[in-house]
DNA sequence: ACCTATTGACCACATCTGTAGTCATCGCCT
DNA sequence: AGGCGATGACTACAGATGTGGTCAATAGGT
């Protein structure tokens, strides 16, 4: 079960993880400023991820209320498990690396990591 | 300039960052076991690569040689920076929950990471 | 009760991707 | 020297993707 989730469709689906049951046009709305999709391709994108199965309608008198069928998290743990395999040779360490010197890690974001490997040495 | 490169364009690369200089068939050879690929398709994605200005040909007799102009190093970078952007806010530590989660560091992962925050911390 | 705006169903279409075939050429082996 | 096999150029084509149009039903306001 690949359930392919393209770019355009994340966009989709980045809005209703964050706000699961609202209607289509209010995913148009949620997208404005982000992306400048007319509401036509909003429902495109919407039928195809129900399509695929990434999410469920429930019917709310004329419309539809669209809701996430894959939690964010797996999606993110599949999409981080690929790159690493795709480009890093399966290893997290040189990501990190990668990260680090692309973009510069926050104190925050280095004592949060420290507190993470703490708690995964035992 | 976003250079879209695309999954079975990446095998490529991969192979070529590994060996600059090869030419199209020590490719197929080198693709041999992961892909299973007609030399047409190898020939097909190394063309498409080099129209995309992702490689640069040098002549040699009769043939060609390949050579990644862009480094694998920012490829990873903006593939991380990307995956970041798009799935975890922008955050890093997150992602690196997620691997933790997702496949379970090693004993050596962690160790690597806290050597690498380590030097961060200067 | 009617008109208008919203909504979903279906359709369109150019481009990108994955996968590969044909053809002409050129250099090497016999 | 001639044929063969490797190589590059060009072509093909189905399915995925981005982007959006048409049309009919329908619900809500006046």
């Amino acid at each position: 079960m690949s359930l392919q989730i393209t770019p355009a469709e994340l966009e989709i689906m980045t809005v209703l993880w964050k706000h699961p049951g609202i209607g289509a046009s209010e995913v148009v709305d949620a997208l404005d400023g982000e992306q400048d999709w007319s509401p036509r391709t909003v429902k495109t994108l919407l039928a195809r991820l129900v399509e695929k199965g990434a999410l469920e309608t429930a019917a709310e008198g004329r419309r539809y209320l669209y809701r996430p069928l894959i939690a964010k998290r797996d999606y993110q743990k599949k999409e981080a498990g690929n790159l690493i395999d795709k480009l890093f040779g399966g290893r997290a360490a040189p990501l990190v690396a990668q990260l680090a010197d692309a973009r510069g890690l926050t104190e925050d974001d280095i004592e949060e990591l420290e507190a993470l490997l703490g708690r995964l040495k035992q």
